[in-house]
DNA sequence: ATTAATTGTCATCGATCGACGACATTGTAT
DNA sequence: ATACAATGTCGTCGATCGATGACAATTAAT
């Protein structure tokens, strides 16, 4: 399944609570949030806070991946050309600190 | 690349976003967020809105998937057992309202 | 119809968000 | 060294979060 929108996350997590057999709250208990959240972030809350979302699917078991070969995007599409190679070497360059 | 932690997240969208060859001014203004949102999501905000993270790994052609064939949950395992065949049951009657 | 479980609604409240602008810092190029 | 671009810091402020608890609505089972 692809997650786009709010929504499609909270169908995942419905989804998954109901083939694990979990009530919300008890999903709400081992993620610890709040009984409310969970009604919320399955309705498609927009706004739900990142780090609840990730420790809600992290409960259900659901392992979230980013496909690392993705064309540029579609709409507002990126210079073009020459952009990509002088990408690679300013990157390459780590502009800020990172160990290494 | 498997997500996780919010940091996971920043630390993809900060890669995403250099290896598009993009600033952060750039992203910001694609994505529809503010510039400072940007940092502070690349340093792994736990709690950014879910639909910010969404648009901004849209706007970098970023796909996120999830995998439907995950095993339950190391810690807190559920009930165990029997369960799973009552869980079938029991979402396959979809409690709740869902258009079929 | 009655009961119990599950889900949804509502209001409250301290905490935090995200946008904005000004400024500081760092890195790169010349 | 100078200049410029990119990144990071700081403070402000209206908006929203997420927890809690009480109550209503829905569903399934008897």
């Amino acid at each position: 399944m692809r997650l786009r929108t709010a929504t499609d996350v909270g169908a995942a997590i419905r989804g998954r609570r109901r083939a694990l057999g979990l009530d919300q709250k008890g999903l709400a208990k081992r993620a610890g949030v709040s009984r409310q959240w969970v009604i919320d972030i399955e309705r498609g809350k927009p706004r739900a806070a990142l780090r609840l979302v990730l420790r809600a699917l992290e409960v259900l078991g659901v392992v979230l991946r980013i496909d690392e070969s993705a064309p540029a995007p579609s709409s507002h599409p990126l210079p073009s050309g020459a952009i990509d190679l002088d990408a690679v070497l300013k990157a390459h360059r780590e502009p800020r600190g990172k160990r290494t």
